[in-house]
DNA sequence: TAATTTTTTTAGTGTTGTCTAAATTTTTAT
DNA sequence: ATAAAAATTTAGACAACACTAAAAAAATTA
């Protein structure tokens, strides 16, 4: 028994996601907002995923993900971030419209599917967002990642993930350039508005916002 | 509006499969036993075709499919066809074990993911079983193709496709070393009992029996 | 053709997951 | 500290899809 519905699934990696933005619990709102749905709908849901001891809840007070949720949740993140390798990778998707479609294929439940998925990727360890991706017990590589504004000027990085997912930011980046695994390094940073001026691949020079910057994650070299 | 639910998709698919099998029109019980569903859900959702214009519906005497519901369960045939190919070509999955998760891949909706699946498979016009894959229109390649008890002896032929798609009859075809595409010529008919020797490959002798036999389609050439 | 068997449909129920509206609890502000 | 606001839960409804049991229609057979 206890095995998912989808829905479910997609109710714990919500909770996952909203949890590892550093959250001690997760607010019922916060998940309805996430997921599109309204509270009253994830008030429902909550109490089943409880039932089946996938979170600790307690009511009115928000939820955390038990050791089985956590690792329930980290199962079909792997499936899905798998999934979006592949749509990248090998059907040469733009990445603005990879979570979508992964949002659907990481439901599919076969034990051979992902292992074999994941030989036939070449085992890859990040997603092309640069998200890491979790192995079959959990584990996952999480190199050191700083946010853009908190570079050092000069210093060499490479860029390794972005915060904000959306079509819009997606499109944004590919017109300037920007894409996961480039080399940076920050020019100059303006005081008065915190932009950034950054040289990109030893080649091109890129200005780009406060906002923009919260947003993307470096890995120094 | 008229866009159908993954179940209606399903009975769509059954009722094709059903219809091409030769009958005029097909009855409820036949989509039940082929579904393992109950004859009164079967009924439910004839209606609900019926409603959406997919099918013809006379109470008490079976359904046809429309115009409009043909297109779409080649659609799907499509899509499940393509991603058997997938799973069997770049996955290396056994071909038994295609058919369950093709079931499930073949329900997603999207407008670009097919496309971009059949573009890196390299527009396969069949499937590993041997059936053919609709194009984009629904148009689909048949050759000529006759049952293996039907060839001449020493006739050479290309084992074209099966009937039976159940892993036990898969797995003893991979036994035997017979696959889809195999060269081969019947060398021998056994009066008795309708059992065949073939040559496979021009290489290996086996024997089958007449009930074998009647599951293969072969391809003069 | 009349009776029996088979097939199909209808009626009523359960499950999953959603919703709105109302009730309740917690949080915030005066 | 108490009143207002916000968040959450409960209650009741609905849609999709399956089921069982019973009714109805069609097919079979004697």
């Amino acid at each position: 028994m206890s095995l998912l519905t989808s829905s479910e699934g997609k109710y714990l990696k919500a909770i996952y996601t909203l949890s590892a933005a550093g959250k001690e619990s997760v607010s019922t709102n916060a998940i309805a907002a996430l997921m599109g749905t309204k509270a009253a709908s994830v008030s429902d849901m909550l109490g089943k995923l409880a039932e089946k001891e996938m979170i600790n809840y307690r009511k009115y007070y928000g939820v955390n993900l038990t050791e089985k949720g956590h690792k329930t949740a980290l199962a079909i993140l792997r499936k899905h971030r798998l999934w979006e390798v592949f749509l990248v990778d090998k059907l040469r998707f733009p990445w603005e419209d990879i979570s979508q479609i992964a949002d659907e294929l990481e439901q599919l439940e076969h034990p051979l599917l992902i292992r074999k998925l994941d030989e036939y990727l070449g085992y890859p360890k990040f997603d092309p967002y640069g998200d890491p991706i979790p192995d079959e017990f959990g584990d996952f590589q999480t190199k050191a990642r700083v946010p853009l504004q908190d570079m050092p000027l000069e210093m060499t990085a490479k860029i390794a993930a972005v915060k904000d997912n959306s079509a819009a930011f997606l499109r944004y980046l590919d017109k300037m350039g920007i894409y996961i695994g480039a080399r940076m390094a920050v020019l100059e940073k303006v005081e008065f508005d915190g932009s950034l001026e950054l040289m990109i691949d030893n080649q091109r020079k890129v200005f780009v916002s406060r906002e923009v910057a919260a947003n993307i994650l470096v890995q120094p070299l």
